[in-house]
Parts: structure tokens; C-alpha cells; sequence
DNA sequence: AGGGATTCCGAAATCGTTTTCGCTTCTTTC
DNA sequence: GAAAGAAGCGAAAACGATTTCGGAATCCCT
């Protein structure tokens, strides 16, 4: 009934704990002999180490702990994918627990990382996280931190990225040098990062090819509901301009929701206004017209932040010292019909 | 640095371990005094208790275990965030597992989670799974174990589905309702029980409708790649029959790659032939034609399993005695221009 | 004042491992 | 044949909590 413990190998065997314990790990003081007696009743018995007895005689839970806004949502599944992958190559399992953009739901789900013990922490931050003592308190306490995505600049961990306010200026110069003029942006949340950085990239790109910016043409989509909020703020877009020939999205489904609302208008897309979205979802491959847009390797990023958190955790282990890293990941454009 | 234990707090307020302990926990047997200078004393420290230790010593974790195919896949990420929410309603974290559609690995995995002493696992099995020995080893070990989506109908344990057979069949009910006569069915692998029922369905609603069953119409996506699959099929079927006037699929990303074929080629959809895919994604509802399909709630399925998981891992702490229990959760057609 | 009840606390066992250190026993060597 | 070295094993401490049980101190009551 209970599972076998090498208590219960060792009185089988007539033989002392301590021994049970090094023949299994392949200890030299052992004799050949009794390493192949312990050896064959561990099968027999089914013996299947207790990890949590091991996570507290050394101190370390081979764990992960996993913070993201959502799992439903096409990127963030990647990077779970990369962690995952990537954790279980290192021999590390991964707890996943959800902010729900919510910074008090944050703040406690950190705690039970803590609880845990993991041994260390991945985080994309949530939309509403105002500041970041929250994370310092633990890196202070030496658990390490990687942040990927949504990051803290001022928070001093390593970091895995794409260069956002790049990848936006390459995106709204495309279009700029296609010929758009009147260039709308749909853009996130103002506490993000990643938002502010993708608009900052779209102002840039308008101002260096000396088309004048317009805080006027800037949509905020912040309700968590992308899909609505494109669709919604397309609706009051073209109530409030007649001219916006393209726009450029925070990310691809806000771009699906104006797609779909500009086609319930019969206004043609390119022809009378051209989308360019961002993450480059499968989705935006397969709709009609397929959508223009940014990729962002997330399982990339799931897989360099876990490579970069286990190699911390290396270190610590070892007591040598380590130095932070940002890795900022390629990003390319996607050019198909909508632009 | 190493962070406080009961220990630390005790030798600080001269008492002893288990009446700080007893303290913590709202044991009667302590003076509101000691108690009072104990919650203090914690909180000046910052007392984070070690859940490790209190797993060893309780004999429980407090953890879910899940595995699944794989993560990058809407319909799982829906489930994923079910399990995760209803966990962490009843205090339990989960630790996530992928199978990659492979059977060793599956095996593998749960030998990883008994390691870690989960309370209970969840699991929708790979696709090639072709025996059940290693889910039945672990629940006579009386480790609960709920199955989901694509369970095994002849292992002993809870189980959350929707009726596959029944969905398929009043899906390809309505195409045959609508006129469809010759009616493809582009089917999953041959092992798993969706796969089989789904198929099932197709063939009994025609045979009940007066249309005979021919198995030249029936074509197997089992390369784990859906939309290509969908696609490269498509253009197999059109080479092989001239009078397919409309596909069933076993999930909507297949039908996503026909449908592109069937665009690519210049062939009306639905005029020419229809489409009716299955657990409709969010990509169905914004590609164009928009396409029919059957919902398949996984959020509900998610939360529900493990509603069920925890109940029983509550009966076996309590030693009282539980019947499994095959939920059937409800699904519907959404009816959409595809047919 | 004496007895019983109550209150409060702590020693110690326990959960299942790992790892150090010391003790035998045996072998080798001159 | 004695000293030195090696080989093999086990006792015990430790990780950090929980919980039982018993003991000491205090209280109340006649």
C-alpha cells in the first residue's frame, strides 16, 4: 500500500539504510556484490525515490515556477511549450501559475513560489503591476529570476526579449514605405513595457520619415478582450477620422477584430486600409486577407530564459558568481495580403 | 540569507519549536500572549514555511500532476487553465507534463510525478498509447487518476468527456439535413477513442439517414501536424472523387487546411463542398468562409476533472471510500457559413 | 489546605532521504 | 608477523516541519 522506502529495502536486505542509499547513487564503498543485492530488490520491491525527502535533505526541489498573465493566449503557450522542454532537459519540472493581469494575484502567487521552494522563478509581468518591490524581495533572497516578454527594465535580473520598439518601427515603416500615410496604432495597456515600447517604435517610425504624429490616431485597447477591443475601437476610429489608410496593432487578434469589422463595413483591406499586426499568430495565416505581422518566437523565449534561470541556479548551487543577461531575440516581418 | 525556520523563530523568543509551530497553526494550547509575540516575531522575520518539510512530514504535497499531449494547442490551453484555476481554488498547485503524442514518454512522465509524490494526476492520453499497464500500476496504488478528452474506456477510474460519437453524429446530422449527400470524413489516428467515436458518429448518422457508408471517404490526419494534413488530404480526396460535396473533420485546424486547399483551387465553399469541423477554435469564427463546428468545452473540462480529482483525493485522506464517475459535459453545433 | 481540573508548554518521534565519519575486517608489504 | 593501507559497512545527524503525550504550574472549589 505505502510506497517502498530504502528503510524497507535495507530490512529486507538485513542491511543498513546508508548502504541501500549509496548503492543506488553509485557510491565507490560499496561492495559489488551488495550493490547488485540492493539493486535487484529495489525493482523487485518497485522502489521509487521520495523527492520530497530528497528536496529537503538538499535543499533544492529540482522545480520551476512559472508566472505568466494567461495560458490561453497563442504565444504564451509557446514559451510554456519552450519551458517545458527545456526544464525537462536539465531534469527540472515546472509549475505554472496564472496572474490573470492582476498584480495582487502576482504578489501571491510569487509567495507560494516561495512556499515551494523552487529553485527558481520565470515571469512575464502582469498589465497592472504599478512596481516591482515584489520581485526585488525575492531576488534580494537570492532566488533567481528571469523575465521574458513582459519585463521590468528597472528590475536588475537577467531578461529575455525581442527589441520591441524595433520590430515596430521595422513594421509601420514597411507600410510608411508602401505608401500609407494617415497610420493608425492600436495599442495595449500604459503600464506595460512592451506597450510602450511597440508605440514608441510606431512614433519613431512616423517621425523619421517626416510624417507628423498624432496622439489623435492612437487607440488604447486595455480590456483584456483584444478581439472586442479591436473591433470596438475600429468603430470609433472610423467615427472619428475619414482618413486612416492603415493600422498598425499591438497584436494580431486586435487586428483580427478590426478586420472583422471593417469587413461587416465593406471597406477593403488593403485597398482602402491596410493591417499590420503583431506575434504573427497561426490564425493570421489563414484568414482572409492573411494578415501582415511581427513574429515573436516564443518557444524561443520559454526555451533561453529556462536555459538562462538553470544556469543561475547552477551557480548559486556551485557559490560561484554570475552576471546578468538580456537576450534580445530576433524578430522578422511577416508581409501577406492585409498590407 | 538561508531563509527563517520555526527554529530561527523559537530560539529568538526562547520558547520552543512546537509551541511556535502550535502557534502558527491556531493550536488552543497556547497563550494568547505567546501567541501574539510568535505571529509578531514571524512576521519581523519574514517567516515563509517550508512546504517541502510540511510534505514530508504530512504525507501529502498539495500538488496535481497533468499530462497532455501538448500545450501549444488551444482546445489543451482552455483545459490547462480550467485545472489550474479549480486547483488553486482548493489550495493545490500543478506541476504541467507533455507527452508529445508518445507513449514511452508518457510512461515516463508518470513515473516523474509518483516521484514527486503528486496527490493525483490528470491525464488526456498520446495518441499512441497503446495499452493502459502504467495508468493501472499507479491507480493500484491507490493514486487517484482522472482521465479527460481522449481517456481509455477500460481503465477504472473518473472520467470527463463529451459524447463524441454523439457530437459527430448531429454534426453530420445537419449536413445530411442540409442536402449534403457525399459526405468525406477527414478523421484523426486509429487508436484514440475521440478518434474512434467521432468516426463512428459520422458513419451512424449516415447509415441512419438512408446514405450508405463508404470507407473511400474516410481519410486519416495522424501526422501531428493538423492543418497540413487537412491540406495534403484535400488535395488527395479532389484527385480521388469528383463528388465529395462536403468534409467532417476530426477537429478545425484540419478543416483550416482544407479549406485552403479548396481556395487555392478555386472551389466554393459551401456551394461546392462544405465544411464542418470540431471544437471550434477561436480561428473559426474569423476565417473566411467562417466555419461550422462543434464546441468542446475546455475550460469546464478542465475545471471539472479536477473538481472531481480532488474530491477523491479528499475521500482517500478522509479513508472514506468513492465510485468513479464518467462526467459527460454537453457540447453544441454552432452553425456558420462553411455549410 | 487538599484535591481535581485546567492551562500552557516542551521533549521527542516522525516523515525519507543524504552524507560524514568512524569502526571493522581484510589485504598487502617488508 | 606487525604495521599500514584499503575496503565495506553502519550509526547518527541533518533537512524543517507536525503532533502526541506528559509534566509543571496555576486555578477553582469545597
Amino acid at each position: 500500500m505505502k510506497p517502498t522506502t530504502l528503510k524497507d529495502i535495507a530490512h529486507e536486505l538485513n542491511i543498513s539504510v546508508a548502504t541501500v542509499s549509496k548503492a543506488l547513487k553509485g557510491y565507490s564503498d560499496v561492495s559489488s556484490s551488495t550493490k547488485k543485492a540492493v539493486l535487484k530488490m529495489a525493482k523487485k520491491m518497485n522502489y521509487i525515490p521520495n523527492t520530497v525527502a530528497v528536496n529537503l535533505r538538499t535543499q533544492q526541489t529540482k522545480t520551476l515556477g512559472v508566472i505568466i498573465p494567461a495560458i490561453v493566449h497563442h504565444f504564451f503557450s509557446e514559451v510554456m511549450d519552450g519551458i517545458i522542454k527545456e526544464a525537462k532537459k536539465h531534469g527540472y519540472l515546472v509549475i505554472t501559475l496564472q496572474s490573470n493581469e492582476n498584480y495582487q494575484l502576482e504578489k501571491k502567487q510569487l509567495i507560494l513560489l516561495q512556499q515551494k521552494r523552487v529553485d527558481g522563478i520565470l515571469i512575464s509581468l502582469s498589465n497592472d503591476t504599478p512596481n516591482f518591490d515584489h520581485i526585488n524581495a525575492i531576488l534580494q533572497k537570492k532566488i533567481p529570476i528571469v523575465m521574458f516578454d513582459k519585463i521590468a527594465k528597472l528590475v536588475e535580473c537577467s531578461k529575455v526579449v525581442i527589441d520591441d520598439k524595433l520590430a515596430a518601427y521595422n513594421a509601420v515603416s514597411y507600410l510608411i514605405e508602401k505608401g500609407y500615410k494617415r497610420i493608425a496604432h492600436f495599442r495595449g495597456s500604459l503600464n506595460p513595457q512592451i506597450s510602450i515600447d511597440r508605440f514608441l517604435g510606431y512614433r519613431k517610425a512616423l517621425v523619421d520619415h517626416g510624417i507628423p504624429f498624432d496622439p489623435k490616431l492612437v487607440y488604447i485597447c486595455d480590456n483584456n478582450d483584444d478581439f472586442n477591443d479591436g473591433y470596438n475601437n475600429a468603430k470609433k476610429m472610423l467615427e472619428e477620422h475619414n482618413d486612416i489608410d492603415a493600422v498598425f496593432t499591438i497584436t494580431d487578434v486586435v487586428a483580427v477584430g478590426i478586420l472583422k469589422y471593417l469587413k461587416e463595413n465593406d471597406i477593403k483591406i488593403p485597398e482602402d486600409i491596410a493591417l499590420f499586426g503583431f506575434s504573427n499568430w497561426f490564425m493570421s495565416s489563414v484568414i482572409t486577407p492573411s494578415l501582415s505581422s511581427v513574429t515573436q518566437p516564443g518557444f524561443k523565449m520559454g526555451k533561453k530564459s529556462t536555459k538562462i534561470l538553470i544556469e543561475e541556479i547552477k551557480c548559486i548551487n556551485k557559490g560561484i558568481p554570475y552576471s546578468f543577461q538580456t537576450c534580445v531575440l530576433p524578430t522578422s516581418l511577416v508581409i501577406r495580403n492585409s498590407s
